[in-house]
DNA sequence: ACTATAAATGAATAATTGTTCAATTGTGGT
DNA sequence: ACCACAATTGAACAATTATTCATTTATAGT
């Protein structure tokens, strides 16, 4: 048999079954983590729903949300690998905006749960 | 002047003016990010998605997903303080299910997101 | 009333992660 | 060509967190 972690025996083993199957493939449910775990965090969703009014520039996003530069910057990284933000250099500065109309939705999805 | 934390001057002022007074207030952004904490977990994520086929019991989920008991109770727990999910017990067992309608919502907006 | 066991719990460990600080990079404007 | 500066980067540190292991709790079934 292969290794098991797991410490028990299956107590209803026909809703296991029927359960098993419907489970999306295992590198989808890690990128739906991935996805959540990108959304929570603080600083990064204070950057997204700024970033949901206007695009800015990193200089103006560690004004209005009072962090350091460096700060802001690491979590647009963030972001921008994850794809939710995408960024534009105009003059001297970066401007960055939203890369995903899915975003807006989940956000306003889940502000309608909070908000109960 | 109050502390400030950021360390550089304001380039747009307007486009701050204009975006501060529409960022919702401090205490919904955090638990806005806290619940996507909770769903920015493999095993959460799993187990969520479980639940929404089928109410199980510790058991059956740990067979499931092929985690210790404990591992799953722990994380139940997380998931059952931020209401996520309710627990049922029925005879021996205790039976936990999906508790939220916006969950299957976002899980599934999420993915839409993913998939792409 | 006992007993077997499902579930919960707490402490410990390992891993991950957010911010700070200092230094670097790249380039717009003169 | 130079300078000023916006933005990025990397290392370090502190804080948070997921799992394991051992133990405890509660109670269903006899």
């Amino acid at each position: 048999m292969e290794n098991r972690n797991t410490d028990c025996e299956a107590i209803n083993i026909d809703i296991i079954e029927k359960v098993k199957p419907k489970m999306p493939e295992m590198n989808i449910l890690c990128d739906l983590s991935d996805f959540f775990k990108v959304m929570g965090d603080n600083t990064r969703i204070k950057l997204l729903w700024a970033l949901e009014e206007s695009e800015m520039c990193v200089g103006d996003l560690s004004v209005l949300l009072d962090m350091t530069k460096s700060a802001v910057s690491h979590q647009l990284r963030v972001l921008r690998v994850a794809k939710l933000v995408k960024a534009v250099k105009k003059g001297k500065n970066v401007y960055y905006s939203l890369n995903d109309y899915h975003v807006k939705l989940i956000l306003e999805k889940a502000l309608e749960h909070v908000c109960e």
